[in-house]
DNA sequence: TTGAAAGCGCTAACAG
DNA sequence: CTGTTAGCGCTTTCAA
């Protein structure tokens, strides 16, 4: 890669504008107690000049980069195969770039990774992060808090910590929106309402089956099937779903994927939604939930609102002590329940 | 934010091995040079004390950042609506990565952000950038160009600058892929092959496009039919075409989510795939040319691999003063042609 | 209010 | 081979 073309230092602005570097300092990080004329000479040299700060140079002083990191563990196609992660890091860009923060996204596959993650968030390169930690599992979370920067999560950690340190998270309402999703279809007059789960080592889909549980009271066990929040995982669910009860007339399912397969395979099976079955999603994925066949009635989370939260609260520094933001969730009724 | 804990230094490092700085950094950037035994001492001190170097002192000297920036002009939800973009990001932190350099994400929306995005980039805060310029009109490839720093393009730009000066991009084959799509179709003994087009102000719509007519020859103007890269927009574009030349036997469609659209209004129309209308699409995003009704036969484009591609001529320097590299296509023939 | 001076932690000549 | 030295460009006391 070729070199940069060499730019103007504070020192030259000063030279040009007559003053002192330390004026110079002072006029281009907010210009308090400098005099009006002399911030105005200095402004035009600037301007002149074309001289933008060396970020190297200032952080090396002020110990902070106006950078923070977003650390995203995806082992999985799946990440990619729905909006829900780039909907969120909109979000973060957004509230990001409004306080003039970058954002250094670290995506990390398998072991080595994890390594390489945690060095770079312990070396001080940024002044926080924002990590989406999927599964319960995830050796991430534990390395990033040893890491010692403030952070934020994306989701809730599967993790209890023993430390008793305060996690700041952001997350759904999954267990809400589930009640809500299931009551619906109670509403409808439904009796025998199953649920598709997401796959159960991550908290969403841990919540949204208690959430189902929360209304359904003691479920045949018949009607709880596992998915994996893909769409071939909820045709494989309904599949089976349908082989033992034949009888079933309500679908929860963990997400709009999930629950396009399920239509699909009722379509197959010559099911009318939401005549013989309703069936409800969870997110309101647009592109998804718009586009099926017939519409979906699903929970909607604002996503993109998650991730503004998320950089809010790590910019804030979280003082407030608070541990977990839950975001809440709306029910937005289309065709299929 | 709060402060990261002081960290030790170069010189502390150097204190407990009982050497010099120069030493201690010699041995941090590879250690050639130095003494197996000292570089042993170094180490162990380096290790016992958890040194890592400061990234914004080393800057400072070196005029280096290990640092890379992807600028993504995202003004509509498009970009989040299909997998292509993740996946590219994808490839470009697989490379970035085994190169130890960082990603800065750098998404914009609208005027305000271009300005900023520039600024940023002149900045010398990056060693170059990676620019994904989805639209004709679009002006931040200008900004970007005078902000003078390495830059690689993802799609071939839809400018040509008067400066002569090389810009450097990598492509999919957009128009030798289309130019074996309406083959196949073709050799399927395939007569009234309609094309339902992308957003035509982005490259690879109007390369596609010239590839349909490249096979076709002189086009039936009814059989082209404006699209824009989404299912809805395919759904319009086949209703329209359906209407147009009820005896259309095949169509190009001008990605995998534009097909699916189109392959929902054909079953709607009560039309048989391939039986009545053959339909291939472009390239064959998993999640959705193996879910659609038949799966899809499809354009393959590795768009991990451009995104891998960009990568490692930016890093390169890609001195070689080559312009476009532009990536083969295959056909990956499913059930609907 | 403004300026002078002292580093932030590191690399890169240059000596030895 | 190793150490000494001089900055990289900026912020920040401390005086004036």
């Amino acid at each position: 890669m070729s070199e940069t073309a060499p730019r103007p230092t504070l020192e030259a602005v000063a030279a040009r504008a007559g003053v002192s570097r330390a004026t110079v300092s002072r006029v281009v990080n907010g210009g308090d107690g400098v005099r009006e004329p002399l911030v105005e000479r200095v402004r035009r040299a600037v301007e002149e000049l074309g001289y933008v700060p060396n970020q190297a140079a200032r952080s090396l002083v002020t110990r902070r980069h106006d950078a923070i990191a977003v650390v995203v563990a995806e082992p999985e196609t799946r990440v990619f195969a729905d909006p829900f992660f780039a909907l969120q890091l909109r979000g973060i860009s957004k509230e990001l770039t409004a306080h003039d923060n970058q954002l250094v996204l670290l995506l990390t596959e398998g072991r080595d990774d994890h390594a390489r993650v945690g060095r770079y968030l312990a070396g001080g390169h940024v002044d926080g992060a924002l990590v989406f930690s999927l599964h319960l599992d995830d050796p991430l979370p534990g390395l990033i808090q040893r890491a010692g920067i403030p952070t934020v999560f994306g989701g809730r950690p599967g993790w209890r910590d023993g430390t008793g340190e305060e996690v700041v998270y952001v997350d759904s309402d999954n267990r809400g929106g589930a009640r809500d999703a299931v009551r619906h279809l109670v509403g409808l007059g439904r009796s025998r309402v199953a649920h598709i789960t997401g796959a159960l080592d991550q908290t969403s889909a841990v919540d949204r089956l208690e959430g189902f549980r929360d209304v359904v009271g003691d479920v045949d066990a018949r009607l709880v099937v596992e998915g994996d929040f893909t769409p071939a995982g909820g045709e494989r669910a309904m599949r089976e779903l349908l082989d033992r009860c034949p009888d079933v007339d309500a679908v929860f399912a963990a997400n709009d994927l999930t629950a396009s397969g399920a239509l699909r395979v009722l379509r197959e099976h010559g099911r009318r939604v939401p005549d013989d079955v309703a069936v409800i999603g969870f997110d309101d994925m647009l592109p998804i939930a718009e586009q099926t066949d017939p519409p979906l009635t699903t929970i909607r989370q604002d996503i993109e609102e998650m991730g503004r939260l998320m950089a809010r609260l790590l910019l804030k520094g979280s003082g407030d002590a608070m541990s977990g933001v839950v975001l809440p969730t709306t029910l937005v009724r289309r065709a299929s329940a």
